[in-house]
RNA sequence: GAGGUUGUAGCUCAGUCGGUAGAGCAACGGACUUUUAAUCCGUAGGUCUCGGGUUCGAGUCCCGACAACCUCACCA
């Protein structure tokens, strides 16, 4: 087997590791390790910088004439990656940054000692490294660890970018996220403030009593949605198998099997389109409550979506882009056709109305269902007006083949789509239990569509799960994307996860 | 999948009409014990994304490929 020859850097770019290993070959003459040992004890730099009140200046007339006051603080160890050096002769001035901020660190030649100052040079920009020192202002007010010891914890080979245009390049910024999380302002927040909201979604679930499960990702049946899966293989049992596309038709077998308050919070993956809303695999939640419907769904979105505001520290009214977003429940409730009427100023009722209103869009409409056609519409005309939020409810049944009917008129599905800014962000249903029409819709194809577009798809072990008897339910499904870019202020899909799908580098 | 924009040093960006490749930061050497994107002096660093073509001559013009971003389509 032939090796092939490793790829020459260029040089300029070779030039620039050497003078970092030749450091590194320093740090390992002098007795450290470059790449650290277990640290103990060491705070977080946020917690650090919250000590300020412990930082004691000696009354002025102990001081001598010409010097600064003296100021006493806290003993403290920190941990972080250097983001910035200021070298000044024998002074050097530093600024380390952990997860929790960030903040300056003196180190003088002569209250550090010969060995560490020694150690001092070999710093690069990115290294991690440990302080203690004492915690006070400098005679410019800025809050400073004054180094008395340091401790090397990890060289780095790369340089950084450039420290204060940052990394600027979108592809960059999502291939080398670890580089963007330390030094693009606001990536790394956002990522927490992420963290929180899901964290929020689930106190709020499990504090109603719901129970979290873990579905299959691996579907022999791809059912529960209108999307084209991922395909795979299993080799040992040689089938094909789809990822999944929604949590649906399983979580509601949950609830036959007696989970009667069920939520999966968990990927789902759909081999579409990418968009700065859309990405193949994105995080979705899915929700069940037996003896509910899709009004207690509603009073649930609300609920959920305003405790994560709040968990993530903030107003009800969210900024978004130029304006705000009004998060003050209750949500605005309007019919399917009320918005209709209002936004495409055709009435819903009138099919050959809608019919010649779609056809001047430059919507084909031969052979597809009235249905289809006014929710063709309905998606053009009236989804992009939506700022929101605002439930959308009651829609026709026809498109909604997974939704019982209302009783009091069997062509209107009860179901609601929660809209922001145009984006969908939640759909929810009175789910349909009973088997035979269950059986019936995943029979009829939707007129017009092909059946990868279609929900239909046909599921016999649902089915038998349905005739087992799955109590009366409201479903919720959310998609947590799009909430935290709402909630983060984010107008790109690619800025609320951490890694989104690329093309693998040349 | 279609159209548009972009691709130059490790990073951020200039580069005029086609005529020897530029800056800032970072790096390297030097000065500096209170700096704040430190400052000052000096040095080095380039397969101009890749492959063709036109031309005496291409970073620049033309064709193709690759990648990112934006808009549209599919979709949540």
């Amino acid at each position: 087997m032939s090796e092939q020859p490793a790829e020459k850097p260029t040089s300029y770019a070779a030039n620039l590791e050497a003078a970092r290993r030749e450091k590194l070959r320093k740090i390992e003459e002098m007795g450290f390790d470059p790449w650290g040992q277990r640290f103990d004890d060491h705070q977080p730099i946020g917690e650090i910088r919250n000590r300020e009140n412990e930082i004691v200046v000696e009354p002025a007339g102990e001081c001598e004439i010409g010097k600064p006051p003296q100021q006493h603080g806290p003993k403290v160890r920190a941990a972080g990656r250097i983001i910035l050096r200021r070298p000044s002769g024998k002074v050097h001035w530093l600024q380390i940054h952990d997860g929790s901020g960030t903040v300056q660190v003196m180190i003088g030649k002569n209250q550090v000692g010969e060995k560490n100052w020694e150690l001092a040079q070999c710093f690069d920009l990115g290294d991690i490294i440990g302080v203690d020192g004492e915690f006070h202002r400098t005679m410019k007010g800025e809050l400073t660890i004054f180094a008395e010891d340091l401790h090397f914890l990890c060289k780095s080979l790369e340089p950084p970018p450039e420290k204060w245009a940052g990394l600027n390049d979108p592809d960059l910024r999502q291939r080398m996220r670890y580089v963007d999380l330390i030094h693009t302002g606001g990536v790394l927040e956002r990522f927490l403030r992420r963290t929180k909201i899901v964290q929020s979604i689930r106190n709020t679930l499990n504090g109603r009593r719901f129970v979290e499960v873990e579905g299959p990702t691996l579907h022999a049946i791809a059912g529960g949605a209108a999307a084209k899966p991922f395909t795979t293989h299993h080799n040992a049992l040689d089938i094909d198998l789809y990822l999944r596309i929604a949590l649906e038709l399983h979580l509601k077998r949950l609830l036959v099997g007696g989970i009667e308050r069920v939520y999966e919070l968990g990927r789902v993956y759909r081999n579409e389109g990418i968009s700065p809303r859309h990405n193949p695999e994105f995080t979705m939640l899915e929700v069940y409550q037996a003896y509910g419907n899709y009004e207690t769904m509603m009073e649930l979105t609300e609920a959920l979506i305003v405790e994560a505001i709040r968990a993530s520290g903030q107003d009800l009214k969210l900024p978004w882009g130029d304006g705000q977003i009004d998060f003050t429940p209750p949500f605005v409730r309007k019919t399917y056709d009320e918005l209709f009427a209002e936004h495409a100023g055709v009435p819903p009722q009138d099919t050959a109305a809608v019919k010649t209103l779609a056809e001047k869009i430059g919507f084909d409409t031969k052979g597809k269902h009235a249905d289809v056609v006014k929710s063709e519409v309905f998606e053009e005309k009236v989804e992009p007006a939506l700022r929101g939020p605002i439930f959308v409810t009651d829609y026709p049944a026809s498109v909604c083949p997974l939704t019982k009917r209302k009783k009091s008129d069997p062509q209107v599905a009860e179901r609601f789509e929660l809209f922001i800014q145009g984006m969908e962000v939640a759909n929810a249903y009175t789910e349909l239990n009973d088997p035979d029409l269950q059986e019936e819709l995943f029979t009829k194809q939707l007129d017009g569509l092909p059946e990868e577009e279609s929900m239909a798809r046909m599921d016999r072990d649902f089915i038998r799960a349905l005739r087992h008897g799955m109590p009366p339910a409201g479903g919720l499904g959310i998609g947590i994307d799009r909430l935290v870019m709402l909630l983060t202020n984010t107008q790109t899909i690619r800025e609320v996860i951490l890694f989104p799908l690329l093309r693998p580098e040349a």
